[in-house]
DNA sequence: TTGAAAGCGCTAACAA
DNA sequence: TTGTTAGCGCTTTCAA
């Protein structure tokens, strides 16, 4: 195709010599400008910038990648989904990628799909990006690992740098630290254990809550009640409250995620358990309704903006300086949102409703209640 | 920079005319081969592949998209929020780009940005893109139409074709139809009228909304109560609930999202109002907790996915066949999600109590009772 | 069915 | 501080 016909109007697109020609200058001088080089004089900036703003120009990077072998493009692989987290990592590394002056390509894997990591990266690596973003990827077993030659630095969120191939870099959202703080707290409270309601556990995200989950009963020598493992949804969780409504014990939960909390209160409801009176629940997420269901999660925030930020800055380092020493990542934020779903466990056989007005437990833990949030019913 | 040296293993990548050498053909043929052109003989076909494969040859898109002058990339301009709609709905495109063979490019914008989707057009045009989606606008005002000229083909997702610029083509998830459905099931369990708790007035989809609201209730001759704006937010549906409840008349309302209807739900119960005994709610978009939430929420689901591929096929076409016509886009199912949030009004003047245990309504409505969820109780 | 030659619009390296 | 000269790895055009 000719040049500027993509135009449709029969003109052809500006290029950087017909800048030049109208600037009085030679077309390096024009590239020159456009890529804020020094050693141009004001003079010849102010004519360049002028005849390029009269002409409409812009600058064509498919010919300047070409040229110059980088794309100033990051690819992200993300899954195909509308969950609350990864589509707020999305987000989180939209920005921090144009912040750090690249543009984004992106894949979504859907769930289950064979090879679906490797393959999205094959394509991103067709398509020509300077580095590979995988969030929150799945394990898939042994054709999951990017054992793949990438070419380019590939930064892992979520999960194991050893991800992402052997010279991979990772941040995370410190899942087990908030999972550890949320069981904590339920355990400050008076719970003699904890229940867990897991996510699935070929996430690495689900698995990491698990661990956290784990250690703080761990380091208070507490039995560990079995895991019930759902699939993230409402649905699942429902369905695992519904087990956990007959087991004898059970006075508190803590829920891979939100929407498993909101099933799971739900199913406990319907069995004619009372939260947080007869059972706490704690949920991971902070998703946007938490604050106002029945009753407001309590609940724990993923640091989803400087996870997305920090893990740039270290891929961005790794595409431009690769022989600088990968600077260490710092910790996140451990978010603790306390509402009502939570509250000391009721006292031994004594009949649920006795206990129907405990007073909640509050301001004990590790953030102020969110503000601008209902009173705390119930 | 050399060839290859990104790479970091001092070789250099492969080129087509590696390929070809290597074939013992012409650097043409591999051409010819990787992009399925006709007339290649299927020995030639055979010993390109084979060495394309023992050389770990992938095409250079830079190299291509500067000959070809196309880059076989779709633009997206979307909002940077976790929010359900516009989340599922880059999802939508995601998958309908693949399918047309085209990769994506995504820049957000943010809300209240000046210029924002200006902006954002002009970085991917910057970038190279054979077409461009713009997600679920909001009216910026006389700034925020497109009438800088585009260059490439523009799909407008959610707002009228207009805002994309004159060559501009449309989609949406036909809100209008969906909020008549929604205010329709209301009137026909027999309430006299229905409020609405609209969107954002900016958002062209709160305003679709909120003219099918209208249109139902005028259809009808029933009085338009005055209309309280939120901002999506769970928050600002329980500001509104707040308000609500005071209002003598109130029976049903019918909510822009179903973040707001939560937070609406959660206002009126905290007021005494039991739902749906004594008012109605129904949300918009079916959010993956809101079959769970208390009481289930009726409410009204986006066919994002048909929505996105339709749009996609538009724009394909806008950037493959310029001159063919566009082939009218066709109306997107309407599907109502009726759970427990709706039953018929309360009797006149009845204390509340006694319809406690009134019977739902269900099964008069545009679609069945969503499966595998819980039993309706309350 | 295949190949040779001439760009696409830019950057890199070097010279002035 | 500026310009010149070669490519970057493909597609296009035309000839064989």
């Amino acid at each position: 195709m000719p040049r500027g016909e993509a135009r449709g109007d029969g003109s052809t697109a500006p290029r950087g010599v017909d800048v030049a020609r109208l600037a009085g200058v030679s077309q390096k001088t024009v590239s020159r400008v456009f890529n804020a080089e020094q050693y141009v004089s004001a003079e010849a900036r102010r004519r360049v910038l002028e005849a390029a703003e009269a002409l409409g120009y812009r600058m064509n990077n498919a010919a300047r990648a070409l040229a110059s072998g980088r794309t100033r493009t990051i690819g992200v692989v993300t899954l195909g989904t509308a969950l609350y987290g990864p589509a707020s990592l999305l987000i989180g590394v939209e920005r921090a990628a144009r912040d750090a002056g690249y543009a984004l390509r992106v894949v979504n894997t859907l769930e289950g799909d064979p090879g679906g990591v490797a393959g999205a990266v094959e394509s991103l690596l067709e398509q020509g990006v300077d580095g590979i973003v995988v969030s929150e990827p799945i394990d898939e077993g042994a054709e999951g690992a990017l054992s793949l030659s990438t070419d380019v630095p590939v930064l892992v969120l979520g999960a194991p740098a050893a991800f992402g191939g052997p010279r991979a870099v990772s941040a995370g959202v410190g899942a087990e630290a908030l999972a550890r703080a949320a069981t904590e707290h339920l355990l400050e409270l008076g719970h003699v254990t904890v229940h867990h309601l897991a996510g699935p556990q070929r996430w690495f995200a689900a698995r990491d809550r698990l661990e956290g989950w784990r250690a703080a009963l761990a380091a208070r020598g507490r039995q560990q009640p079995s895991v019930i493992e759902g699939d993230w949804s409402a649905a699942s969780g429902y369905a695992a409250g519904r087990d956990l409504a007959s087991a004898g014990d059970l006075t508190a939960v803590f829920a891979a995620n939100d929407d498993m909390a909101v099933g799971l209160i739900r199913a406990l409801a319907d069995a004619g358990l009372r939260v947080p009176a007869d059972v706490s629940v704690v949920g991971f997420d902070d998703i946007p309704v938490s604050a106002y269901v029945t009753p407001p999660l309590t609940t724990v925030r993923q640091p989803f903006d400087s996870v997305a930020h920090e893990g740039l800055r270290l891929l961005v380092q790794a595409i431009e300086k690769p022989d600088a020493e990968p600077a260490p990542a710092n910790d996140p934020p451990v978010e603790l949102v306390v509402r009502a779903s939570t509250a000391p466990p009721p006292a031994r056989k004594t009949p649920a409703r006795e206990r129907h007005t405990a007073t909640r437990a509050r301001g004990a833990t590790h953030a102020p209640p969110t503000e601008g949030e209902p009173p705390a019913t119930h």
